[in-house]
DNA sequence: ATAGAAAATGCAATCGGTTGCAAACATATT
DNA sequence: AATATGTTTGCAACCGATTGCATTTTCTAT
């Protein structure tokens, strides 16, 4: 296929009348190679129009040069965004990406981890599947020392201990159901989905936490699992009917559900936020746009893409010295419409508008 | 780091007593490598956990095994569903792949080039920075026998063949414009971001006909050109001041700048769609959720990218035999609330619902 | 039983860098 | 001038799989 044969050191030590290794040195800027040639060799290199032969140098090293990445979905907006901060802090760093979604599936993260481990990466940035209620399958990864960093969805491995960058999901989950308490929401229904998934565990404790704190009783038969995707606005409406006493509030522990929740009530007349406060998770751009606007937490994915990156890539550099952490990052409930039912206060502003 | 060496296909020849070129052979199902040996080599590879080194293949083999992919960005919601659908297709075939972003700039799209002939790609597919006014960077590759794949925002290289997934953006802004003609608009604004892409060119070119088709004269006045991000909106209304006379329909060449010309209209107090009448391009989600909900030209994300990677490996496969074709999608025009101005006509649907 | 063909396996070179260690060269010290 | 010390460079053995060609084994036909 390819005509010209590629340029190797080899062709570069012969042009300078030097050996391999001094050239292969001299464009790793080595220190025991002299300035002046490593300069020579730098120049040859360039006007040859060399380019290193990223298999053979793996080979030896034994090094892939290579991270990869298995989260649950790319067509996320949320999840798009976190890539794209890895993307931008892994190329800084002069690493490779390869990318693969198990699409919510422990089965798919599986033959990932595979795939990913035969090709030799140098370290994993997952984000687990919903239905993932162990790290048993990383096991292959973590026995070879392979670093693992978890992100967003994570657990805890009993025998390895893996890097993580979350935010606090209890907290947040605090705060805004909180706030649907302050705004004088009494009948606060949770919707999530697997509690398996630290996310919604952690965001409904935090959902109960906020109750006991004002001391209003827990209704269970207010907590609603499904799959938060877009059409789980309906589920949520016909749930309602089901319900002894209809909510004044509902907690959404993702944008897309809330925004599909809000629709739906809009559909059957139920008005927003009078009759009942929404609040979601995440601030995806939609979030901004539904009327009634939706309140929500926000927390930066993009920035968690590059956290996880810098962490991983930090091990990789110290794989002895650096100490294994957990990075949380923060949020913030971001109030806009749908869940403000009292007049506005002096010294409260009732409309936040997102950072950036 | 690692403790345990890797199984090698010298560790598996010497357990069987045979040569490592047999093994090499009988792991890749070789016609000259008797079956029971082939039974008996694959049965040792799979008992001592034996896993083929790609640096080791690839460099005897000069090949990667792996697929790159360049597109302005992956928080996109569209792109991240076209990547969504390589990933698939890709992952059937056994190929990796690498991606990486150009964030809307040449320069960085000639960097990522770089980078994915530096880490040997068999094959690319690009989705163009919406500056690039050529493909020059490319002849690195292209000189190299290296195919690439265009996908969505497409050029064609003076001197060689590309192989093409679009769909027919004349045809989509034809259609789009033509719709809001029906629906009595005669000052329709177009909104597009740079002309030198030709998505934006085209469904420019689609504006311009329908209003031939209809004998209406076109103001150049009402073509706006902006980047068509989430602030987009602000920028057309205050545009609309401007103006000597009020557009009565706005057609956005994406959903996100029409979502937004919608926010900042009805901010405004101007009534969507009985004053102005707005049709985006994409169908994304959030232009079934904003109210009104938008009428819009869909086109699928996920099948795109199928095609692009399918037609890709169809050319790794047969280099020589296959021929380079363009790919053409189909679009369709969803019709919904933002744009209907006409009651409802026995017969004629008014509200379309997306296909799946 | 044996030549000749066909099938199965092995030898050894190769892909292109990397790296421990030895060798050559340069400079400093006495 | 000779020794010691430091600086540069080269040798040669890898890393693990692939492949053209030679060799051995097995089968077929006479």
């Amino acid at each position: 296929m390819s005509l010209k044969k590629e340029v190797t050191i080899y062709d570069i030590a012969k042009s300078l009348k030097l050996s391999a290794s001094t050239v292969s040195r001299g464009l790793r800027d080595h220190p025991a190679i002299r300035k002046e040639t490593v300069r020579r060799i730098k120049e040859a290199a360039q006007n040859m129009g060399y380019h290193q032969n990223p298999f053979a140098s793996n080979l030896r090293r034994n090094r892939s040069n290579t991270i990869g990445v298995i989260l649950p979905r790319l067509d996320s907006n949320f999840q798009s965004s976190v890539v794209a901060g890895i993307e931008k802090r892994v190329k800084q760093y002069g690493y490779n990406l390869i990318i693969s979604q198990s699409r919510e599936s422990t089965e798919k993260e599986n033959v990932n981890i595979s795939t990913m481990y035969n090709s030799r990466v140098d370290g994993l940035l997952v984000s687990l599947a919903c239905d993932t209620c162990n790290l048993s399958h990383f096991d292959l990864m973590l026995r070879k020392g392979i670093p693992v960093v978890l992100f967003d969805r994570v657990k805890d491995h009993p025998d390895y201990q893996c890097a993580k960058v979350i935010i606090d999901n209890v907290k947040a989950g605090f705060d805004a159901t909180n706030h649907l308490i302050e705004q004088g929401c009494r009948r606060i229904m949770f919707v999530g989905d697997n509690l398996i998934s630290n996310v919604y565990a952690d965001r409904k404790e935090g959902y109960l936490q906020a109750h006991s704190t004002h001391r209003i009783p827990v209704d269970p038969e207010l907590s609603y699992i499904t799959t938060l995707d877009e059409e789980s606005g309906g589920r949520v409406v016909n749930r309602l009917k089901e319900l002894r006493e209809r909510p004044d509030g509902i907690f959404a522990a993702n944008d897309t559900s809330a925004v599909s929740v809000i629709c739906m009530l809009k559909d059957r007349g139920i008005r927003v936020p009078e009759e009942i406060a929404v609040v979601g998770f995440n601030d995806v751009h939609i979030s901004r746009v539904i009327d009634p606007t939706l309140t929500t937490i926000h927390y930066p994915g993009e920035e968690m893409g590059e956290m996880a990156a810098s962490t991983l890539i930090e091990i990789l550099d110290n794989p002895d010295t650096v100490d294994i952490k957990t990075v949380v990052l923060n949020h913030t409930l971001i109030v806009r419409k749908s869940s403000l039912r009292l007049h506005k206060q002096p010294g409260i502003p009732s409309y936040h508008q997102a950072g950036a």
